[in-house]
RNA sequence: GGGCAUAUAUGUCAAUUGGUAGACAGCCUCCCUUACAAGGAGGAAGUUGGAGGUUCGAGUCCUUCUAUGCCCA
């Protein structure tokens, strides 16, 4: 069988992954075995409008190399695919097309264009599912879900009306955070603080009533004055004390209000006198309510000043009347000054207009049970377990001890609508359906909330209700196609998968969608919806910043794996530390694109040599060879590290061994060493390479699934060997082969050692060949001088140094007997090599080769004699590390004395 | 203002729970050796941000300072 010279990601990606989902392998059903533990995982729903981002790749990379491994482990695996609605996102880019037509949404209405958001949804909505499977990633599509599907949108309704009836979920006017610009309310969560540098501190003068006297407020915002209905000092503040009980009247609108004391006033800020804006202003707002102040709303939800602003204000963007309220302070003899401030405004996570608090009527979730159930479990078992534990998990209880209701309504159309009907009254009767709303109202004269709820608010049910949970207990599967509902009638989804195992997801995203998660999950399942959180890091562009479009210095992962493959762009993510940010590099995916081909090309050259042989698990166990003993152990060691590092999700632990095991180990030293046996025909030999080599592709087969398929699909009698009888009758996969867990005692510690005798001789003579600048062409007569014991393991495989150091001649004896002109080296065991090198030696490059070569080991040795010398050091390390210590430091003397020896014969 | 993280070779990052620092890329020398030049062989390069402390021993623990970043208010 001929490969071509290079691997081809293209290619490879192209057939695999159609053939991986039309034969059913990502759904749990593949797996027979009933016994069979469960692994799963649920994805983070992408928006329905977004396309793939470096941040998705690198979650959906660890979350399938999860998957993948477990599935091989024989663990019956679910990974739930699907994408949100979101809610603002996808209405603004359905405005934003209806706008190029020159509609609005107004224009057209609500249900005209709730149909072009669908038809945008079939549209484009594929777009990023498409994208997840070029990734690769083993999700099951036959349970993908959408937050907008029949009965997801059932299940969100229910839990509103659910949580309504208990009381958990009210209406009420509140301050709120307002975006102009979308003209819908947020959470607390979708607003951001921005920095303003250029920021102005402006000083007005309002007259206290009956005198001349005035008092001075500060304020960033003097638009709003408009709507003050107080002025506060502190009550301790002596400044202010005789006007405690006067009034003053407000410039601009012929209103009078009240001067009261509070203790929220700082008397350190601006003048100590403060402007109170209830309608406008969270701390204000909460100062109201304590001193019974009315609230005046003087602004439309466009932040247009309204009528309630006064007749010279109306219809004013803010910020036009926050000029001329300047403006007329000034004229006014007013104005006192306007200092240069700096301050921070929050403004509004998707469009960064800046936000308005006001005054508003909403729903709210109430927190206070929830939160209990979360923070209940801290001290248990079933609290989530963070990857990195530090510092999310602080962070996410601090959070959760903090929390303050949470605002659900939206002033959207495309979301899930909310499930009250108002009656003439303007009372509100919650229900699940209409028909049960006019009988609960007894009248058909009902008129629907208009609102629509925060994409959240169902993506905070997402664990379990991906799975077919219904809020009346009764399970049923999801979108009700054919397939789908035979397959739900062979077992539960939610018995058998939920809580999940882990779930995987950026730092952002801990407070909006994590835990909520597991406050909704405590609340209606009575459990935890996952075991581990493990977020990751961000990746950032290759400067360091973050990747943003404003900055054009973002990373398509696209344009990647068109350039380097899919495979190689997997190994960088999963490459990554835990949980650190990382500055995207390309010359790290161009390492594992060349990474890759090393393994194609490793293949390659044991395919060629092939005929007879086969894989056969037999080879693996016994080996006479100390090349063979070697790799064996090394293969073992290789397996059972990269299961302890994926076990704790140490990914880039388990890439670096992988990495080092099949490059250094298995192609550097290996190939080489039995290159003579398998291009010579020896049909064990090649059958053991290959069988080493069917491994070690099953090791990397989770981070690089195509790679692995495609090579794996080439290798004689991998088909049909080592199945996992849970995958019986499928079609060979490596996907299905079982992941190699290593074993202990193959682990063979003397082989180890005796291979390093081997290494470092070769090594040490392409060392002298290189520095001493002797062609590969020139055969080298190398003598040795050692004991017994490194003799026979250098007699047995003096073929092998020969061949490798493309030496001449090996001559082993108890002592070395070399002319002068010779190159001469140490090995740690204390065997000394000479090279005559008569009429080719420099014989100054030779004394600096050793004396660079003295000068290193002395410097080691004078530390670990220090060590030794050291009393306390003796007494008190543990005796093995003194062992080790005294070891070292007697190779280290036994070869300072051969080199200088050696240097002595040269000078 | 509070909390947290990071600072290691030219760059990007490691270092298995305290034992004397590694990988990849780059750089230098040599080699188109019949798997791979996306390769092979060899090599140079770090007083681990600064200052103290604990310890026989500190990149790792403690204190403090500096710089950068993130989160919360």
């Amino acid at each position: 069988m001929e490969l071509s010279k290079a691997y081809d990601p293209a290619q490879a990606e192209k057939t695999h992954y159609k053939r991986w989902e039309d034969s059913g392998f990502f759904t749990p059903e593949i797996n027979k075995n009933p016994e069979a533990g469960k692994y799963s995982i649920v994805i983070p729903p992408p928006n329905v409008t977004g396309s793939l981002h470096m941040g998705h790749a690198l979650q959906h990379t660890i979350m399938d190399v999860l998957t993948r491994r477990k599935r091989m482990m024989g663990y019956r695996t679910l990974f739930v695919p699907g994408v949100d609605h979101a809610g603002i996102s996808t209405q603004l880019m359905v405005t934003r097309q209806l706008k190029e037509e020159g509609k609005t949404p107004l224009e057209i209405g609500r249900e005209a264009f709730l149909e072009k958001v669908w038809a945008w949804k079939d549209k484009y909505g594929g777009r990023i599912t498409e994208q997840i499977r070029r990734e690769g990633v083993s999700v099951d599509w036959t349970r993908e879900r959408f937050t907008m599907e029949d009965d997801l949108v059932e299940l969100v309704t229910k839990v509103f009306v659910s949580l309504y009836n208990e009381g958990a979920i009210y209406r009420g006017a509140r301050i709120v955070n307002w975006c102009p610009n979308d003209e819908t309310v947020l959470s607390d969560l979708e607003v951001e603080d921005r920095e303003k540098k250029d920021g102005k501190l402006y000083f007005l003068k309002y007259p206290v009533t009956g005198t001349d006297a005035t008092v001075t407020v500060a304020t960033t915002r003097p638009e709003t004055m408009l709507g003050d209905t107080a002025v506060a000092v502190n009550p301790s503040d002596e400044r202010y004390r005789d006007l405690l009980g006067k009034s003053i009247d407000l410039p601009l609108t012929g209103r009078t209000i009240p001067i009261v004391s509070d203790e929220y006033v700082d008397s350190e800020f601006g003048t100590g006198a403060v402007k109170i804006t209830p309608a406008h202003d969270p701390n204000d707002y909460e100062l109201g309510q304590r001193h019974d102040l009315p609230q005046l709303n003087v602004m439309n939800k466009d932040a247009t000043m309204n009528a309630d602003a006064g007749p010279d204000f109306e219809g004013l963007d803010r910020y036009k009347a926050r000029k001329l309220v300047i403006e007329k302070f000034e004229e006014l003899g007013l104005l006192e000054k306007i200092d240069d401030y700096e301050m921070s405004l929050p403004v509004c996570e998707r469009c960064k207009t800046v936000i308005e608090t006001l005054v508003s009527e909403q729903w709210w979730v109430s927190m206070s049970e929830m939160r209990g159930l979360a923070l209940g479990l801290k001290q248990s078992k079933d609290y989530p377990r963070f990857t990195p534990q530090n510092p999310h998990t602080k962070v996410y209880t601090d959070w959760l001890e903090n929390l303050r209701d949470w605002t659900i309504s939206r002033q959207l159309w495309w979301g899930h609508r909310i499930p009250a009907w108002y009656n003439g009254d303007g009372k509100p009767f919650v229900a699940n359906t209409f028909e049960e709303a006019k009988e609960m109202a007894g009248t058909s004269d009902l008129t629907q909330d208009p609102d629509v709820l925060d994409t959240w608010f169902s993506s905070w049910l997402w664990s379990f209700s991906t799975l077919g949970f219904k809020i009346d207990g009764a399970e049923s599967g999801g979108s009700g196609d054919a397939e789908r509902s035979d397959l739900n009638t062979q077992h539960s989804d939610l018995e058998t998968f939920h809580p999940t195992d882990v779930l995987v997801t950026a730092r952002d995203i801990i407070f909006l969608w994590v835990s909520r998660m597991v406050m909704s999950s405590m609340k209606f399942l009575g459990e935890r919806p996952f075991d581990d959180v493990y977020i990751t890091g961000t990746v950032l562009a290759p400067d360091g910043q973050r990747m943003s479009k404003t900055k054009g210095n973002g990373i398509d992962p696209l344009d990647v794996f068109d350039k380097y493959g899919v495979d190689a762009t997997r190994m960088t993510l999963a490459g990554s530390s835990t949980g650190m940010d990382f500055a995207w590099r390309d010359e790290k995916v161009e390492s594992y694109r060349n990474f890759a081909n090393k393994i194609w090309n490793a293949t390659r050259f044991c395919l060629m040599n092939s005929e007879g042989a086969k894989i056969d698990p037999g080879l693996l166990e016994n080996g006479e060879d100390l090349a063979d003993r070697w790799i064996i152990s090394k293969l073992n060691s290789t397996a059972i590290e990269v299961n302890r590092a994926l076990d704790k999700y140490a990914f880039h632990e388990a890439v670096q061994t992988l990495y080092h095991f099949f490059w250094d180990d298995f192609c550097d030293w290996y190939i080489e060493l039995s290159k003579d046996e398998i291009t010579g025909g020896n049909s064990e030999a090649s059958s053991r390479i290959l069988t080493i080599l069917e491994q070690a592709l099953r090791m990397l087969h989770p981070f690089m699934p195509y790679l692995t398929e495609e090579l794996w699909q080439k290798l004689p009698g991998a088909s049909n060997a080592l199945h996992n009888p849970a995958y019986s009758g499928v079609d060979p996969t490596v996907m299905l082969a079982d992941f190699p867990i290593g074993d202990a005692a193959l682990v063979d510690k003397t082989a180890e050692s005796e291979m390093s005798f081997v290494i470092e001789l070769i090594s040490k003579i392409r060392n002298i060949r290189a520095e001493m600048r002797i062609k590969n062409s020139e055969p080298l007569a190398v003598s040795i001088a050692c004991d017994e014991e490194s003799e026979g393991i250098f007699e047995a495989n003096e073929s092998r140094i020969l061949k490798l150091t493309r030496a001449g001649s090996l001559e082993i004896g108890r002592s070395l007997d070399v002319p002068k002109a010779s190159a001469k080296g140490v090995l740690t065991s204390g065997a000394e090599i000479g090279i005559p090198l008569e009429g080719l030696i420099d014989f100054e490059k030779e004394i600096e080769r050793l004396e660079a070569q003295i000068n290193k080991l002395a410097k080691e040795g004078d530390m670990l004699g220090k060590q030794l010398g050291n009393e306390n050091f003796v007494k008190k390390a543990p005796a093995e590390k003194v062992a080790a210590v005294r070891e070292r430091s007697e190779e280290i003397e036994t070869q300072l004395k051969a080199l200088n020896e050696n240097l002595e014969t040269l000078k």
